[in-house]
RNA sequence: GGGAGCAUAGCUCAGCUGGGAGAGCACCUGCCUUACAAGCAGGGGGUCAUAGGUUCGAGCCCUAUUGUUCCCACCA
């Protein structure tokens, strides 16, 4: 029929191919169907200049799944594809580039330049991520590809803030905001990791005012913030120091005056009681300082310089300036003791370097009345996490929210979209460029420097990214969308976002489904990550094993929510299964000689047909179930065992025998059914593994352009045929009985013997034959009521016993102690399952399938152990 | 301090709404059986962390304990 496929799965032979044949034949678009449902996905956007890691391997292969799926089942199918332009990240890339090219700073060639060069780096980087998006097999609509800066997204963007603003949900404010040095720029709470360090802690005595020799000493991790402190602290209920509030102290090094106040937010038992207070750098102490109305003094600035307001350390570094204030107070007598102490601090989770927390001017979103209807989404069951544990976290940070700090001192983003008048200081917001002030007239206006969060634009994603504001027609289509994927780490980065924002600006949720999956670990379980050098490739693994074999090793096994591990081990499996599937269709190609297949009327089938066709259906039925409930993995361990197992191991070792004899009268039948089932195979298979389904696919006998827009199969009652399958699983037991038996017994596979058969029922007859003589190394196979021939071994299942005339190597002893280990086994057994059914409290409350089933068991027990018992008796003369 | 997860075979993990434990790998035995040695056949191996409780029945539900991982908060 055509030429010999190769011998083993090699995936590289036509990968590509494939995908380059859906891309342009337009399977990525969606249909368009209006008569059908929508189903829409948006991926989330990676980095535009990013590199594909594991992470996002996992990601695109769980969404890809899904997507292929539903499309299959009919759905007109969108999924939505982009990159993000990721803020601070990718400015640090071109930033480190320039520095390293050009020895320059941003600065030194300023915005519009600097610009530029983002613009460059992302045009030369954007498409690399793209590409290995399409290497994995995604099945995007490339032709809707999004970014979160370009100008239709900016809008959205624009629209959104202007909108937020006029509600009052914006606002620019004075706050104490997590600043880090070396980015230059604000942080979200979101934006900051806690790391423990072992740091020091000082106990300083600050003189009190007027009081000779008296002290109040305080306890810090930060002595170089002393130098903006304005008041100490202590607890009103401390009667330690109940006398000092309302004094004055004399604040070391600075000479300056400082109160003494009282408020419950000191914690009498730890360190000494008493806190210094600095306004302005540090969140609680700025709180404070606004209930005891003190004033505020910036001493560190952007650079985590010491300022002006810093005295003589004015200009050092922030680590310097501790050194030095920590000697200079201890030359002055103010430094009591030094202790160690492990606490938290915070890093920047971009660069890592050690957070300063800093007052100053930023814009904030409102989020309590935000917060408020995504929380009344979740709760009410209109969006639901998968799995339900992670809607908790969901609303135990959305109930603890905090103000959102928005701006960031950065270049590359989206400006925020407000104007600054010089001459009456209005601030203007507005969608359009703004250039003569609104209330004065002036025209020194200028716009704000600072740039929005990246994960601003990200949180319109779902609708921006379908043409929002505009009433488009993807808009009015394909929103809301259908689930979301993503992993647990961005539920409150991303996905908590999403919610409110579509929710204030669509009024409609952006998804009903958040399909959340784990991290994907090195071997050791360890996170794997650049500086620990664990990551595995991606990209590496398809070089060598395929797309396919990736996709299967990230899908298998894999529960939601759960982290992985990835490993050699794993690779190596997946790849093994698949090219038992290659391998599989190779058979079926080889002894092929129609050119479309059917399946024949029930009368002409076997009963080995009957069973496979049967046992796939119903793999059919639970496969879609286990999909639609997002159990992916289960899915594609059930599709493996029906492949492997009864496919492989049972069927095509039955079918052989008709299948490999063009003479043999059957042999049309056989052919028909084992393209029907390997096609049906390949077409369940194929949201998994969508290569070499296709491949395959196309090689045998179907319908249609390609697998991927075939319909997914679906249950049909026709092709169920319960008693094949009950009668199916009585001769495989028996067989495997037999080979076990022979096995034990050292009996050389080459050697071949009679078997006889005894089953008082005849459920096991003479038309089964084949079984035996292919599978349980039968010469010749003779049914009869009783068997009374010469010694032989006995195989004993619930339906029939077998005979193996072996004279010469039964040890009959052994043989009698083995029947009598198993009929202590079905013994134990019986009594067990008597004892359940006479418990009166078992029949009655228990459900009727299952009393009946057990009562099934029983009688199948007593069945084997009368068998058990006549061999015995029979050795036994 | 608050919250969540995990603990099942030597290893990595499945186990759906409770009905007497599975897979892959590893290990042992035998096979080049005309699709596949990336394979075939057979086998060993688990008081499902511990202690209670609910139930006719618990790996699964409840409580406590131990170990472990993570998230949030951020006590100077």
């Amino acid at each position: 029929m055509q030429k010999e496929p190769a011998k083993n799965y090699s995936p590289k032979d036509f990968e590509d191919k494939l995908y380059k044949m859906w891309e342009e034949n337009g399977y990525f678009s969606p249909s368009m169907d209006k008569s059908k449902p929508h189903f829409s996905v948006v991926i989330p956007p990676p980095n535009v200049t990013g590199q594909l890691h594991m992470g996002h391997a996992l990601n695109n292969t769980l969404q890809d799944i899904i997507v292929r799926t539903k499309r299959m089942e009919g759905y007109n199918t969108l999924w939505v594809p982009g990159t993000d332009h990721a803020g601070i990240a990718t400015q640090i890339k071109v930033e480190e580039n320039l520095r390293k090219e050009k020895g320059l700073s941003r600065h030194d060639i300023g915005r519009e330049e600097f610009l530029k060069l983002v613009w460059d780096w992302k045009n030369k980087y954007g498409d690399r991520i793209i590409t290995q998006l399409k290497k994995m097999g995604t099945s995007c609509d490339w032709n809707r590809e999004a970014f979160t800066m370009s100008e239709s997204l900016s809008r959205a963007v624009k629209k959104v803030f202007v909108r937020l603003y006029d509600k009052g949900l914006i606002y620019r404010g004075f706050r104490i905001t997590n600043w880090c040095t070396h980015c230059a720029t604000a942080l979200s709470d979101a934006e900051v990791e806690y790391k423990e360090l072992e740091g020091g802690f000082w106990y300083v005595r600050y003189p009190v005012k007027g009081s000779e020799n008296e002290f109040v000493t305080i306890a810090t991790t930060r002595p170089e913030t002393m130098l903006g402190d304005t008041a100490v602290a202590v607890n009103p209920d401390d009667e330690r120091f109940r006398h000092l509030v309302g004094k004055t102290l004399i604040l070391p090094l600075m000479g300056r005056e400082i109160p003494v106040v009282a408020d419950e937010y000191v914690e009498k038992d730890f360190g000494t009681g008493c806190v210094k207070i600095t306004p302005c750098h540090d969140p609680n102490d700025f709180e404070l300082g606004k209930r005891h109305d003190l004033p505020q003094i910036v001493v560190i600035d952007e650079n985590g310089i010491i300022n002006e307001n810093g005295g003589k350390y004015q200009g050092l570094d922030r680590n310097e300036a501790r050194k030095r204030i920590v000697e200079d107070l201890e030359a002055g007598g103010f430094l009591v003791k030094k202790e160690k102490l492990v606490h938290n601090v915070a890093h920047c989770y971009r660069c890592g370097s050690i957070i300063e927390p800093l007052a100053s001017r930023q814009w904030f979103v409102k989020m309590k009345p935000l917060a408020e209807p995504a929380i009344a989404a979740v709760k009410d069951g209109r969006i639901r996490f998968i799995p339900d544990r992670f809607s908790k976290i969901y609303l135990n940070w959305m109930e603890n929210i905090q103000d959102w700090c928005i701006s960031r001192q950065l270049w590359w983003g989206h400006r925020i979209p407000a104007y600054y008048c010089d001459d009456c200081g209005q601030i203007t917001v507005s969608e359009n460029s703004v250039n003569v002030c609104p209330k004065c007239g002036g025209a020194h206006v200028r716009q704000e420097e600072d740039v929005l969060d990246t994960w601003f634009s990200s949180a319109l994603w779902p609708f921006s990214t379908l043409g929002w504001p505009d009433s488009t027609e993807d808009m009015r289509t394909f929103y809301p969308t259908s689930a979301l994927v993503t992993a647990y780490d961005i539920i409150t980065f991303w996905v908590s976002k999403m919610i409110f924002m579509a929710i204030e600006n669509t009024g409609d949720i952006p998804f009903p489904d958040v399909f959340i999956h784990g991290l994907v670990r090195d071997e050791l379980g360890r996170k794997m990550s650049k500086s620990l050098g664990n990551g595995i490739d991606p990209l590496q693994v398809i070089d060598e094993y395929g797309t396919d074999a990736l996709r299967y090793a990230l899908a298998t096994g894999n529960a939601p929510g759960n982290d992985m591990r990835f490993s050699q081990e794993k690779i190596e499996s997946a790849r093994n299964f698949i090219n038992k599937i290659w391998n599989a269709s190779r058979f079926v190609r080889m002894n092929l000689s129609i050119e479309s297949a059917s399946v024949p009327d029930s009368g002409a089938l076997a009963v080995e047909d009957k069973w496979i066709l049967s046992k796939l259906n119903r793999l059919t039925a639970e496969v879609r179930e286990n999909i639609d409930k997002y159990e992916l993995g289960v899915a594609l361990q059930k599709l493996t065992d029906f492949v492997w197992d009864d496919f492989c191991d049972w069927y095509i070792e039955l079918a052989k025998e008709r299948l490999c004899n063009r003479d043999n009268p059957d042999n049309l039948i056989a052919q028909n059914v084992i393209s029907y089932t390997l096609e049906r195979t390949m077409r369940l298979l194929h949201p998994f593994l969508p290569f070499i389904t296709e491949e395959i696919w196309q090689s045998i006998p179907h319908e249609g352009e390609s697998v991927m827009i075939a319909p997914y199969p679906d249950f049909s009652e026709k092709l169920n045929f319960e008693d094949a399958e009950i009668k199916m699983s009585k001769v495989i037991a028996l067989i495997r009985g037999i080979r076990a038996r022979r096995t034990e017994m050292n009996v050389a596979p080459s050697r071949k013997t009679k078997v006889f058969i005894v089953c008082a029922d005849g459920f096991i007859d003479g038309a089964l034959s084949h079984f035996f003589t292919r599978l349980a190394s039968a010469s010749e196979v003779i049914f009869a009521d009783a068997y009374d021939g010469q010694d032989a071994v006995q195989i004993v299942t619930d339906s029939a016993t077998a005979y193996i005339p072996l004279a010469d190597m039964i040890d009959t002893e052994k043989e009698l102690l083995r029947l009598g280990k198993e009929k202590a086994n079905l013994e134990g057994e019986i009594e067990r399952i008597e004892k359940k059914l006479l418990n009166d409290g078992f029949v009655k409350k228990a459900p009727a399938q299952v009393v009946e089933g057990e009562r099934v068991k029983l009688e199948n027990y007593r069945a084997s152990l009368d068998g058990v018992v006549a061999a015995i008796n029979k050795l036994q003369k």
